[in-house]
RNA sequence: GUGCCUGUAGCUCAAUUGGUUAGAGCGCCGCACUGUGGCUGCGGAGGUUGCGGGUUCAAUCCCCGUCAGGCACCCCA
């Protein structure tokens, strides 16, 4: 047996793709209605593009090794220090804001598990140039758009935003000192999955006891829904972000969180992640505001955000909602050979109908009719054309509906502008399953 | 990287307390069917039981190692 694939990297046998260029499809056409524009890199980087400036979770999980030149290269675990280059080399010159989008592969070396590989896809969509709160709500617009562009509903899937300034403001008028904040933060991180642990650290932090008690409330709900009430009290963009959001008629899908940190500490500001409403998955997605990463990797001091959505997890979410694409038939037309000397005249007509267009497919053995017309089937080709020897003596051709099991002789000379009205106004195909 | 669980045909799964030649369904190929398709019937191919070692008269089954996958940690592109 030929050795098998690296753990955690994927092989895409075409239903499979067929899922993974849907998910493609559907970024790529969401993220143009919002005028972003998309952009690539190389998915090889030398290795202190990420040791330098990327944070320690990162880099610890890199999936680096040294080339035949002796150098240190990685291959890509994210797209921002790469954007942040290309950014830094040519921001002078753009028109602000920038809406840029890419959608790519990315690596880490780590155990894999579901939902999490080595390898993965990433719609990457990022604004740059603009600080203000409608940029914020403008770039979550564009994550939930992406979910119902795949048919998914706030019930199928929730946006938990918060924001780091907001939070921060509310933790020190409830006593923790600046130098604290940072692991406030972490424990903050930890609360919903584990509480002890979160307590355990708080109680390491020699915080004032009723901040203590301030913040494992943020797990209560009546404890944030007074802290939503109250952000229109406090000067930070969070409510402007909301209240926008509403505006555009999103306000359904959002869930104000004070407990969302995301675990990359070059957050500045808002930051958000999508779950599915179930929680049986991981994140969908995740993102936020970065005013100062831009500058310190590439040199650019723009204020930017954006967010990462895997093909992973949102492909076993769609999966499990029966969203994905159905089985595509791959040709229109299949032509049919009744004996030896029909074939000359198949390969002829199936040739023409080729440059026509059609999609088209030939027995390329002997097989009787019945066989080839069950090929057409499996192929779930909605024509089939028969040609024989009476056929061929009257200049004609028999075209068969295989969808509707009705069949008619069609002149030759009329075939293929008959063939486009029926391929052009009826469905391009039909179930191949029984 | 740590712990627990699981590995039998392309897929989903069987196989008595360890006991003869490891079976079935689906799928695939062929025949019935030499001018007409999804049905039916019959037949066929396909396995070193993940791999390696050990215990035993005998291992798919028990033990060890290893690889792969699942789950939980870690972390969360």
């Amino acid at each position: 047996m030929i050795s098998k694939g690296l753990p955690g990297f994927r092989d895409f046998p075409p239903e499979d793709l067929a899922l993974r260029a849907h998910i493609f499809r559907v970024w790529r056409e969401v993220a143009a209605r919002y005028g972003f524009e998309e952009y690539d890199g190389p998915p090889l980087e030398p290795l202190d593009l990420y040791t330098g400036k990327s944070g320690d979770e990162i880099v610890a999980q890199l999936y680096s090794f040294t080339d035949k030149g002796e150098r240190q290269v990685a291959l890509r675990p994210e797209m921002t220090p790469t954007l942040a280059r290309m950014i830094g080399a040519r921001a002078n010159g753009m028109k602000k804001p920038i809406r840029w989008f890419s959608i790519p592969q990315l690596f880490r070396y780590e155990r894999q598990q579901r939902g999490r590989l080595r390898e993965h896809f990433q719609l990457n969509c990022d604004l740059i140039g603009e600080a203000g709160p409608l940029a914020d709500a403008e770039i979550i617009a564009l994550a939930i758009d992406v979910m119902r562009g795949f048919g998914l509903g706030p019930e199928d899937v929730r946006v938990r935003v918060s924001d780091r300034r907001f939070v921060a403001f509310r933790l020190a008028a409830a006593g923790v000192p600046d130098e604290l904040m940072p692991g406030v933060f972490r424990a903050i991180d930890r609360m919903e999955k584990d509480p002890d642990g979160a307590s355990r650290m708080l109680g390491e932090l020699q915080l004032a006891p009723g901040a203590i008690d301030w913040i494992v409330r943020l797990t209560d709900r009546g404890h944030v829904d007074d802290l939503l009430r109250a952000r229109a009290t406090v000067s930070t963009p969070l409510g402007a972000t909301l209240d926008w959001l509403d505006k555009i008629g999103l306000a359904d899908w959002i869930d104000f969180d004070p407990t969302i940190v995301r675990g990359l500490a070059y957050y500045t500001g808002t930051v958000f992640e999508l779950f599915d409403a179930k929680r049986t998955l991981r994140a969908i997605c995740g993102g936020g505001r970065y005013d100062t990463l831009l500058q310190s990797l590439g040199g650019a001091d723009l204020p930017a955000l954006g967010f990462g959505m895997g093909d992973v997890v949102l492909g076993e979410l769609l999966k499990d909602r029966g969203l994905h694409p159905a089985i595509a038939p791959s040709i229109d037309l299949f032509v049919a050979a009744v004996t030896s000397d029909d074939v000359p005249y198949v390969l002829k007509l199936a040739h023409e109908l080729r440059d026509a267009g059609f999609r088209v497919e030939y027995a390329l053995n002997g097989n009787p009719v019945g066989k080839q017309l069950n090929l057409a089937n499996a192929r779930g080709a909605r024509f089939a054309i028969v040609i024989g020897p009476d056929e061929r003596a009257r200049g004609e051709v028999q075209l068969k509906d295989l969808m509707a099991k009705t069949q008619e002789a069609v002149n030759n000379t009329s075939l293929v502008s008959h063939l486009s009205s029926l391929v052009a106004s009826r469905p391009m195909s039909h179930d191949p399953r029984p």
